[in-house]
DNA sequence: TAAAGTGGTTAACGGCGTTAACCTAGCAGT
DNA sequence: ACTGCTAGGTTAACGCCGTTAACCACTTTA
């Protein structure tokens, strides 16, 4: 059972933008890589929105696995280690990351559920307390976000930023 | 002394943000602002980028204006208080917010030391502790943008993640 | 009075998302 | 074996975008 073509579709958005970045996703660009005209990508989606909708997916599930994997990998204290796995992927898909933190999720076109499926490992970490689920998350998402945006000067400690939000406290 | 070119083109695409939004602001529309045509702007201006820079500049001081005007008000505590002014702030000026916090600050055209002096009174709130400042000012970036991206649910209580996040400590 | 500068104009270019119209290969049903 | 439908391509084109070129009129300056 081969690649459907929406999926070889989603495949060349996410390359496209882990190379070129997120301005050089655009249907052309995309169609180019399947080597294909850009008209013909409308006989598998019904707008670029659904394209982007696959990436937001992809990356809102890549990055609740990594939460997971180092929450899994460091059960005794997960905080810190869940936060730099988080950062980490998020530093490694800067456009990926962008596309779906910085602008409106495209709810309609994301799969049922998986928003909040996504929200579960934050969730795990801050206690199942909403309020501070939702602090933490803003403190990583803001710094991931100034981080990419070049907001930090390059002789910021940004490691010990870092580490003051997410350490255990004493 | 009446209001030179430039600043007119920077208040039409300032007030052009605010009634339409982020994808509204192009040269035509904010040539059309003013009853002239969009190639003549490129005698004030030498592309659009310099528009956006004007438009970060106002976006930085305000913001940071915001917050001093808070902690001269409030001397004794000022966290939360300089923390809600800057949040509201940004929730009213949304489309400004995106452009000058969800992507490179355009540095090359921005007044010099510009800034350096916004963030001195995010410093001043860190106790000029350079790493918590820019926790605190990540953790207020992140709560605004997941706000502004509607990310939150609407049953969530977004004052109650401000209040844990900027209230002093018991 | 002539020259230079200032601030407008229209036409046009290439790139964008998208639509319309058309074509062709493969498959299904009689 | 012929018919007709469908899946998935094609090219041409539209209206938007930022931007450039060429031109023009008015005002200032030498």
């Amino acid at each position: 059972m081969s690649k459907t073509r929406i999926q070889e579709i989603a495949d060349a958005a996410w390359d496209l933008l882990s190379e070129e970045g997120v301005d050089a996703l655009t249907m052309r660009a995309i169609a180019a890589r399947l080597e294909v005209s850009a008209p013909s990508l409308y006989k598998h989606v019904t707008n670029r929105d659904e394209i982007v909708a696959l990436v937001q997916a992809r990356a809102l599930i890549e990055g609740a696995d990594a939460l997971r994997r180092a929450m899994k990998r460091h059960p005794a204290a997960p905080h810190l280690p869940a936060a730099l796995a988080y950062r980490r992927w998020a530093i490694r898909n800067p456009a990926q990351y962008r596309i779906t933190n910085d602008q409106p999720l495209l709810r309609d076109l994301l799969p049922e559920g998986l928003e909040d499926e996504c929200a579960v490992p934050v969730m795990e970490l801050a206690g199942w307390d909403p309020d501070r689920s939702r602090v933490q998350w803003a403190t990583a998402h803001g710094l991931i976000s100034l981080e990419i945006a070049g907001r930090f000067p390059s002789y910021a400690d940004v490691d010990a930023a870092w580490t003051m939000a997410f350490a255990p406290k004493a």
